[in-house]
RNA sequence: GCCCCCGUAGCUCAGGGGAUAGAGCACCGCCCUCCGGAGGCGGUGGCGCAGGUUCGAAUCCUGCCGGGGGCACCA
């Protein structure tokens, strides 16, 4: 017997809760007998339920000890082992100081007495595999298309408000291919983040100010007089474009005094860049809701002000000239200097500046994306931050990703500046297509360096995921529409009883599961997960269809029967699901391909 | 030298202490009188090495070995 394809997330009920009892004033712990329980168990408070099954049989001195913080209720692999399994009883052993397969047999017996439970049995060294009434197991697809688009909003992280900045490119180039993950991930990232309850901000900071961009705005005069790209310049069609672009609006431009020249290249050529970054992310399907700019932090003052502010916590101290920043007291290797001994302020006096600010406007955590390439930052900016009188943990995090390779004909892309040959976003969106370079991106967890073969993603072939999953989609839809022209809908009731066959049963508890991996992808912040549920769920859902017994529509010249009708729904479910986790990963689920 | 990430099937990757470690691709054998075969069913095949913690380790800790990336009064 194979697995049939779907993977074991957990139920974890970490807060006391007493829903799903009979009598809300009775805490878990005073319930006098199982007995209580008169509305059913449902397989979203299953976890809360075995909690209340313990605290009970603890209150009633089944056995000594607690009931754990969390309890863990998970799919077994195995179709064998029920529809829900739970080692509570070999956590309690010890405490209990009994065999775990004794505690098991306890918690077993207070189980089978409720309402929606149809066996439970122990199993190996004292598991509880759970198998549900058929009808328990079959309202879920009622509750999942009642739902509908909200199925799936959990609220792990509710009161929760979180700047996520990510992408963050610097105006002087297109985003590079570098930055196109964080673009992908962190909007994802940003979608499962509100799902789970958070109130999230996206930010994109801006580096308008700095020695880059006069740079930037040098290279631009430079090009535009005809004249070579300095050494410490920028290369690049989009130079020449932006060059000859501003040149053409500002006629005489090029008569003025060098230095009115180059702060017409600067705010024009930043103008220009930023609107083409704002272009090609729109075109990716990511919005920010603010973008910063470090030239306001400048113009603010807010340098000086952020550096008086740790001068007053007395962690500044000056050196050869130059004012540091004492983070070697909180971790960091070396420490940083703030201001130069010729006075001119650092990069990460404005970090310093900019992490305050979000403090300052309301910010519980500022959550920063950073490449693999910057995982220096953390020591001193965690640091910076407890300069400050912030705990880093608690106000800062930090997620670091691998970087990313393009491979076409199995070469891996180089790419030079100088040469011209930078792959950018609107490359990358040209080759694959927005939904294609979006799932690519977002499939792999930002731990691991990944490669993406062009060639592959490009493909309209099982072996691309992003494929699988939305014909899975565009599959719920065409079944809809069959089953419709047979008038069979859901605006006839759910009869749950009546999904009854086991691929029914997996299809179910797999579309039950998407609670909970959304709020894992939150906390883990890991959206990989989402779309390694979504081709897990692609793939029961395809079972499921090429099941004889679970037609939608009827074989043949059959009569439409209530079989029919209950199985409307489930593919209907279906189709809410696979919509609802596309949506958290900026992907598109069409209703046809 | 120090720091970060990775090492799981031939390949690309999942597996936040639990039962017989999963999927896709590739390879072999099947299934279209049947809601879209862009699909399904079966088979072959794996945790870098060595210790430790635990009733139980791919998962946590330490050390080694391999691969990738980083260590500015740059931005």
């Amino acid at each position: 017997m194979r697995d049939d394809g779907t993977i074991h997330r957990t139920f974890v009920a970490a807060e006391p809760r007493i829903e799903g009892t009979s009598d809300p004033d009775v805490g878990p712990g005073k319930q006098a007998d199982p007995g209580h329980y008169d509305c059913k168990v449902t397989p979203a408070d299953l976890a809360t339920v075995i909690r209340d099954c313990v605290a009970t049989a603890v209150a009633a001195g089944d056995f000594a000890g607690d009931a754990p913080a969390d309890v863990v209720v998970e799919r077994p692999k195995n179709p064998e082992h029920g529809d829900y399994a739970t080692n509570v009883a070999l956590r309690l052993a010890k405490p209990a100081g009994r065999p775990a397969r004794e505690v098991a047999e306890l918690v077993a017996a207070r189980l089978r007495a409720l309402d929606g439970i149809d066996r439970v049995d122990v199993a190996g060294p004292g598991f509880l595999n759970i198998t549900l009434a058929t009808g328990t197991l079959g309202g879920v697809a009622g509750e999942i298309v009642e739902a509908g688009a909200s199925f799936g909003i959990a609220g792990v992280l509710v009161g929760q408000k979180l700047n996520l900045e990510f992408v963050s490119a610097n105006p002087t180039g297109p985003v590079h291919i570098g930055a196109v993950r964080w673009a992908a991930v962190g909007d994802a990232l940003a979608r499962i983040l509100q799902a789970a309850g958070a109130d999230v901000t996206r930010e994109y900071y801006f580096n308008d100010a700095g020695s880059q961009i006069e740079r930037f705005a040098r290279t631009l005069r430079e090009v535009a007089h005809g004249r070579p790209v300095p050494e410490d310049g920028y290369a690049g069609t989009y130079i020449d474009e932006i060059s000859a672009a501003i040149v053409t609006a500002n006629p005489g431009l090029l008569e003025r005094l060098e230095d009115d020249q180059t702060e017409v290249f600067r705010r024009e050529g930043v103008e220009l860049m930023f609107a083409e970054i704002k272009g090609s992310l729109a075109s990716f399907g990511v919005h920010f809701d603010v973008y910063f700019n470090e030239r306001d932090l400048h113009d603010q003052h807010k340098l000086e002000a952020a550096i008086k502010r740790l001068r007053d916590q007395g962690n500044v101290f000056e050196s050869e000239g130059a004012t540091w920043l004492r983070t070697t007291d909180y971790g960091d290797d070396r420490d940083r200097v703030l201001a130069r001994s010729n006075g001119e302020l650092t990069y990460f006096a404005a970090d310093c500046a900019y992490y305050l600010d979000k403090r300052d406007r309301g910010f519980d955590r500022a959550v920063i994306m950073l490449g693999a390439d910057h995982h220096g930052y953390i020591g001193r900016l965690r640091a910076m931050a407890t300069c400050f009188g912030d705990d880093p943990d608690q106000t800062l995090e930090i997620l670091i990703g691998q970087l990313v390779n393009l491979v076409r004909d199995g070469e891996p892309l180089r790419m030079s500046k100088r040469a011209g040959t930078v792959i950018v976003l609107a490359d990358l969106v040209d080759a694959i297509g927005a939904d294609a370079a979006r799932y690519a991106l977002v499939r792999y967890s930002s731990d691991q360096s990944i490669d993406i073969d062009l060639d592959a993603w490009a493909r309209k072939t099982n072996d691309n995921p992003v494929y699988y999953v939305q014909y899975a989609h565009a599959r719920t839809r065409n079944v809809a529409r069959n089953a419709e022209s047979f008038g069979i809908t859901v605006a006839d009731a759910l009869q749950p009883e009546l999904l009854d066959h086991a691929a029914d049963a997996a299809l179910l508890t797999a579309l039950g599961e998407f609670p909970r991996v959304v709020a894992t992808a939150a906390e883990l912040r890991a959206p990989h997960r989402i779309a390694h549920y979504l081709e897990n769920l692609a793939s029961t859902y395809h079972r499921w269809y090429d099941t004889d017994e679970c037609r939608v529509t009827p074989k043949g010249d059959a009569e439409v029967n209530d079989g029919n009708r209950a199985r409307v729904w489930l593919n209907e479910a279906t189709h809410v699901v696979l919509a609802n986790g596309l949506r958290l990963l900026g992907v598109s689920a069409p209703d046809r391909m």
